[in-house]
DNA sequence: CAGCTGACAATAA
DNA sequence: GTTATTGCCAGCT
């Protein structure tokens, strides 16, 4: 917490990694957590350089709107909502996350 | 040194 | 209600 210049991305490693299962964080969310409420492309950035070394629960991270993060990052559309749904995340007819239910505040 | 890109978000038309 | 555009922050080329 004091001069956690060690990179941006860690803090949002640390928010990420502290998202309880069952529970998802949108972009802009963690963002606002870090003192960025525009930084939303900047925490989605931390993720795709972050090492899957940190087992960040980066499937629990979707967009805004409840929609999941781009197919392509997991290499297969159906890994994030297979992963999500184990969670216990429940699923709106449209295949997006029912961000009311699920959305996690710090 | 300057400009570009990118796992988004919010607003306008 | 949907589609398009702009803004945001930080790392890269």
């Amino acid at each position: 917490m004091s001069g956690n210049r060690e990179g941006f991305f860690i803090r949002v490693y640390e928010i990420v990694g502290r998202i309880p299962e069952g529970k998802v964080a949108s972009y802009g969310g963690i963002a606002r957590m870090l003192g960025c409420p525009g930084g939303a492309r900047t925490v989605g950035w931390a993720m795709r350089s972050a090492p899957e070394d940190m087992k960040l629960p980066c499937h629990r991270v979707v967009k805004a709107t409840g929609e999941l993060s781009p197919s392509h990052v997991f290499g297969d559309p159906e890994i994030q909502r297979s992963m999500l749904e184990a969670e216990g995340i429940t699923f709106r007819a449209d295949g997006t996350i029912d961000m009311e239910r699920h959305l996690w505040q710090g």
